[in-house]
DNA sequence: ATTATCCATCGTAATATTGCAATGAATTTG
DNA sequence: CAAATTCATTGCAATATTACGATGGATAAT
């Protein structure tokens, strides 16, 4: 126990909330935050900017990576890490179908 | 040491990996798309609907609760649960707002 | 009243996540 | 080449999450 039965549900629930995890923690959004204003990109600068240790915005940004939801480069002993569009875009559209339900339905029910 | 230090994050963040959180874990994906579907919206519809123990439904019911997502009517014997429309409409927008950050820049870094 | 049904809660076990120090690989600089 | 910088990985420790059986309280049915 204590390991979620993804068998039992769809792929599109699985999906969601696969992608969910990856907001699922302030210092994730944080970092996206950053790479959308620009305002950091390179993993050294993202641990000044939050105050977490090096080794531990490492793993967010792996995670972020294993994702798709950003892309890294390496430019010299640095890595610059930025939004990768196109999977955001699509990560978007996934969510947003799922938190515009009850666009189409006129519930009442308890 | 296991333990998020939301205290150096903004309201902001932690707001949203506190939404997020709800999503990520796929029974809860599934219960709030029964309840938007109005395929079941009792607590022993879910189960069977769903293949999870009573206890674990419960569980997560409680949590999407807590967070003010859903709201539970007692019935009888039987607890009725539904969305919480205002507070899945002012989830949407914060949630929205994040996902949307891509259209409010006009990137290229690496 | 007794029984049955439904659900929340408690206790427990197992797995997952978070965070960091230490280490090491790769590159740049001196 | 040596030293310095940057970052990924590994190994732990601590906390959080997931799941379920068992229990108990509340209401409905007999």
């Amino acid at each position: 126990m204590g390991v979620t039965k993804s068998e039992i549900f769809t792929d599109q629930q699985n999906q969601i909330s696969t992608f969910a995890k990856a907001f699922a923690h302030p210092a994730r959004v944080a970092i996206l935050e950053h790479l959308f204003n620009l305002s950091a990109c390179v993993c050294g600068d993202l641990v000044n900017e939050i105050g977490l240790a090096q080794a531990t915005i490492s793993q967010h940004l792996k995670e972020l990576k294993n994702l798709g939801l950003i892309k890294g480069e390496v430019e010299g002993t640095k890595v610059c890490y930025c939004i990768h569009q196109e999977n955001w875009t699509a990560m978007k559209e996934i969510m947003n179908e799922f938190l515009n339900q009850d666009k189409t339905v006129t519930p009442e029910c308890c």
